[in-house]
DNA sequence: GCCGTTTTCGGCCCGACTGTTTTCAGTCG
């Protein structure tokens, strides 16, 4: 079983957790089963795999949770999540999606006007009825109206690249050097949910301008402003120059994060908030212009956004044994292209010019083989046809193209072009593109197998997934960097926003057992290249310095690691 | 329910905004 039942298993707690919400149980015990969802989904080991001992292990999993995990992972319920359901009806928590909607909300519409569905709350605010109870009024009957109608238009989370372009969009109304991103953009997350941005401009000459461009205003105020924009949610913040360091870290989250430096203020006797620090003692607030200010009040070295996740940072801030973390600047080149060759729509000449561009040492031609069906591969000859064509670029261009394939995984873990044709290949890419669907262990298995082929030099999109389109197949990726750890086998992390595959939890894990990142844009076409900052930043979110990277090595580097 | 540089009990981040109030509860990030 793979990542897809660490989620399954997640959603299920989550699910406890909005159930206890709704019957008003004790919110620590709520964040208890919260954060032990949270746990799981970023489990890099499928959870139905692990022990009692080692769930416990898990930040956030204690004595109850582990037990609920064990029980949920082998029979998909546990006693905590059935007792819960005899005493809530089964629709009665997805009201708490609405916007503006919480548990308390809930709990007077269920007991008072014994509304236990989204159609029965939609139609008792047609009625007018919600307005006749106690603290409700007419606007909260037009409020719930609104975020019914918001709700049922939702769309998902946004990946990294839309989330880029329509932030630029609403960056473009304010001006240049007054504002940063912030939330899980500025983190660097593969996907972005609404976007944040903090500006020293005041709210009273931001505003207007947001309201000729909003679809639709959620709040506005002095501190703060949200709205709709091209269907996403936008939330600006405003800070004074001298506050805003402590307002940037404050909005860039995470909010584990937040909470774990708010935590660490406490135990040092100050407070921190979106303004600074406050020491408890003497009653001073210091006012943090710079991020870096806050972090040193704290005594921790300064953190990259892309690391607060709660995942260990906050101690070796303080400890100083942080990683020191790759960069675009430290990229050599592309470890992943397509050509004519195959599905891509520049020839080799133009690859090795595109790469020229872009300042790279050399660049990898990648195209897939031909026994993949959905594109048009490169067959033994058409191979030893690009081989040609490939010494002519090297001649003509100072980015060295390096002679290589995209070679199917077929269903057995065999490859999809003889070993005596990939042997005259620099590089070999092994990618699994057909039954992505078969169970994890066969899945492993076949991926495995295709490690164990002496030829083969890199895993290509090791999970298969497409973000938001298609989940990642049930391979376990632990016991695949440890054979790839065995074979001397590299991992590729796909930098296309659609894939960014592998992700940060399984890089962070690759890193530590010290197998190697090979970052590819998997470029069909000259817009393409430019994906590889989202993979930078992707591996930067798994702890990743410039050795972890192959792309970082010099071209002589880079084939001797894999001789 | 989880957790420990106040360690097996007693805590658990903090402030902005809204609506319905008359001083605050609820929700959100």
């Amino acid at each position: 079983m793979g990542s897809g039942v660490n989620a399954e298993v997640a959603g299920v707690l989550l699910r406890i957790a909005d159930l206890l919400l709704v019957l008003g149980e004790n919110p620590f015990k709520i964040r208890a089963y919260q954060r032990a969802a949270e746990a799981v989904r970023r489990s890099p080991y499928v959870v139905a795999g692990m022990s009692r001992s080692e769930l416990m292990e898990l930040d956030g999993i204690g004595k109850g949770t582990s037990e609920a995990i064990l029980a949920i992972a082998e029979t998909g319920t546990c006693s905590e999540l059935e007792s819960l359901m005899e005493k809530v009806p089964a629709d009665l928590p997805e009201l708490l999606e609405l916007d503006g909607v919480g548990p308390k909300t809930v709990q007077k519409l269920w007991s008072h006007l014994n509304i236990t569905s989204l159609a029965e709350l939609e139609a008792a605010a047609r009625g007018r009825r919600i307005r006749g109870l106690r603290g409700f009024g007419e606007k909260k009957e037009e409020e719930i109206l609104r975020a019914v109608r918001i709700y049922k238009n939702r769309s998902g989370r946004m990946l990294i690249s839309e989330a880029e372009e329509i932030a630029g969009e609403v960056a473009a109304t304010l001006v240049p050097g007054t504002f940063s991103y912030a939330g899980s953009l500025r983190r660097g997350r593969s996907t972005v949910g609404d976007i944040d941005i903090v500006t020293t401009e005041p709210a009273q000459s931001v505003n207007p301008r947001i309201r000729e461009i909003a679809t639709e205003m959620i709040d506005e105020g002095m501190k703060k402003t949200s709205f709709f924009y091209r269907g996403k949610r936008i939330d600006i913040r405003f800070a004074d120059n001298n506050e805003f360091g402590a307002t940037l870290l404050y909005l860039t989250g995470s909010k584990e994060f937040n909470i774990k430096l708010r935590e660490r203020a406490i135990s040092r006797g100050m407070q921190l908030n979106e303004y600074g620090l406050l020491n408890k003692q003497n009653g001073e607030i210091t006012r943090c212009a710079t991020e870096d200010e806050v972090f040193s009040l704290l005594g921790l070295h300064f953190i990259p956004p892309e690391l607060r996740e709660d995942r260990g940072e906050v101690a070796a801030a303080e400890a100083g044994t942080l990683p020191q973390l790759v960069e675009l600047s430290d990229i050599k080149g592309d470890l992943h292209a397509h050509t004519t060759g195959s599905d891509g729509s520049l020839s080799v000449d133009e690859l090795a010019a595109t790469a020229d561009a872009l300042g790279y040492d050399y660049i990898l031609c990648s195209d897939h083989s031909a026994s993949l069906g959905v594109a048009r591969g490169l067959t033994p000859e058409g191979l030893f046809e690009q081989a040609h064509e490939i010494e002519i670029a090297n001649r003509n261009h100072e980015c060295q193209t390096i002679a290589g394939i995209e070679v199917d995984i077929m269903t057995d873990g065999s490859l999809g072009l003889p070993d005596s044709v990939l042997a005259d290949l620099d590089l070999v890419i092994a990618s699994v593109h057909s039954s992505l669907h078969q169970e994890g262990d066969q899945i492993t298995r076949r991926v495995i197998t295709a490690i164990e082929n002496e030829h083969v030099d890199i895993i290509g999109h090791p999970t298969g997934r497409l973000i938001g389109r298609r989940e990642p197949s049930a391979i376990d990726i632990p016991r695949i960097l440890e054979a790839a750890r065995e074979a001397g086998v590299a991992v590729e992390l796909n930098a296309s926003p659609y894939r960014l595959d592998l992700d940060d939890i399984y890089l962070k894990t690759a890193k530590e057992l010290g197998v190697k990142i090979a970052i590819g844009t998997d470029s069909h076409g000259p817009g393409d290249f430019a994906a590889m900052r989202y993979g930078v930043t992707t591996a930067r979110r798994g702890w990743c310095g410039a050795r972890d990277i192959l792309n970082t090595y010099s071209l002589s580097k880079l084939l001797d690691f894999f001789r």
